[in-house]
DNA sequence: CGGAAATTTGAAATCGCTCAATGATAGTGG
DNA sequence: CCACTATCATTGAGCGATTTCAAATTTCCG
């Protein structure tokens, strides 16, 4: 893990060791976080991108009557704090969820990378997209669904995104306090306490601790109406652009895969 | 209208006229849609994506339990459907709210460009990062606020859209039924009703059959608690590239400016 | 060990949902 | 142009999920 994980980049396309170099060349700084620190505030000036090597980062919208809303986890490989070079001040506040390392890169750097590398350049472009659909699959499960099939729709999704980067088995370490699942799934922090009781009474999942445990995977996944969506590496942002050297770009990502 | 709008090209870069001929040059074809029609179901494949030129399209995702969430409504001069090219099926059923017209643009030709036009591509992304703002305000609105603030924030942010559009006062279509309505805000047909009635007994709004007044555009906005989001075109996208021609690429564009 | 933060539980209030029925509106075909 | 029909809007009543307020217990961290 000390080794720079470039998820966010090559998902979608496959890089060459140039443009890898490039990426690496980015950072101007590297932050370490303990829990409870904030990165950037929401409103603050946008100066820098992060990308996350270590910890997990959880992207909070405040609201104007005090309560706030948990957009995204970030796990290590995201790159954090995108959206906000997009508008004047930061959009979100940036808090470690647990101890934290970061690489700083500044707005500059990857505006200059982008325009020079179009293939990473298609890398952000896709990797953005693929948010998108992530944001609306959060948004229709705040809307459409109740406590506990949000509860085990988001645990389903983490554990999908901790295996792609090497987790085995049903089993993985939660971070989050209840308060901070609580600003994740939309519910009030008592109430995320009886919606986990419930959870657990159905048997699909287990937790002692931090430590929570996958009972039934499809279960959870029916419970929670979790889409099954199957992202895919595109021939067509791969095989254009200035490179030369060949490189193979079929291979595709399919994170519900146990599912067909 | 007849022209080509082509708001999310140039929102964020300015472009030289090659560039606009070779985004016009994109479309191989143009539907007419009424209300109603879908342009792509959930889980079709994704072949193209689509220029909004005329009318409202809804980007609505289907739950397996029956309900669905509309989680963008579309405006002319929109990109729809460009999420859904992650993946292998459509993430999202687009499904026309009036009577519309779209061209048709492969995901190829966008491709191409993308890749052959750095500015281009650099609109693409950073209006793409626009959208997950959108999202998160969205998802954010509906997991902490009440049915009426929903509304109140809805309301004033297609205003706002459409004021960019070219639209001037306070008044406006809205060619939603209350069904989509509840789709949109993430409430019950029947609730929507309510909620509309329950609204305009505070006095910010009325409404006549299709159309809505905004009376206090200020007061919906802090009933909402609807962000103050200054977009803004930034220099380090544009004045990069292989483009030779002199831009202004400065000016900033803030729909929520009335707030300052 | 001590204090602060997080978890857990109870009880009452509220918001939004469901079921059900009636009225209004608009699109369609004769 | 009108009748017909499907869709949409509206209202009522009861129910259920979640919130709110409050307090007790446990865990974590310095």
């Amino acid at each position: 893990m000390q080794k720079l994980s470039l998820h966010r980049f090559s998902e979608f396309v496959c890089l060459t060791s140039a443009e890898v170099q490039a990426i690496e060349r980015l950072s101007v700084d590297r932050l370490h976080l303990k829990r409870h620190d904030t990165l950037r505030s929401q409103g603050d000036p946008v100066r820098d991108v992060y990308l996350l090597v270590e910890g997990w980062v959880g992207s909070c919208v405040d609201v104007a009557t005090g309560t706030r809303q948990m957009v995204k986890v970030h796990l290590p490989g995201d790159l954090l704090g995108t959206p906000s070079i997009t508008v004047r001040a930061a959009a979100d506040t940036l808090v470690a969820l647990k101890r934290t390392t970061v690489e700083v890169i500044p707005v500059t750097a990857l505006a200059e990378l982008f325009m020079s590398m179009p293939r990473v350049a298609a890398g952000l472009y896709l990797t953005s997209l693929k948010e998108r659909v992530f944001l609306m699959d959060r948004l229709t499960s705040v809307a459409r669904t109740n406590a506990v099939q949000r509860l085990a729709a988001f645990l389903v999704s983490i554990h999908e995104r901790l295996l792609l980067a090497g987790l085995e088995g049903p089993q993985f370490d939660l971070p989050l306090s209840q308060i901070e699942l609580a600003d994740v799934i939309g519910i009030t922090p008592v109430h995320a306490n009886r919606t986990w009781a419930q959870l657990e009474r159905t048997g699909l999942v287990r937790r002692s601790g931090k430590t929570v445990s996958l009972v039934d995977i499809e279960g959870l996944r029916d419970l929670g109406a979790v889409p099954d969506r199957r992202f895919e590496r595109l021939r067509e942002w791969s095989a254009l652009g200035t490179d030369k050297s060949p490189w193979q770009a079929d291979r595709s990502v399919a994170p519900g895969s146990t599912r067909a």
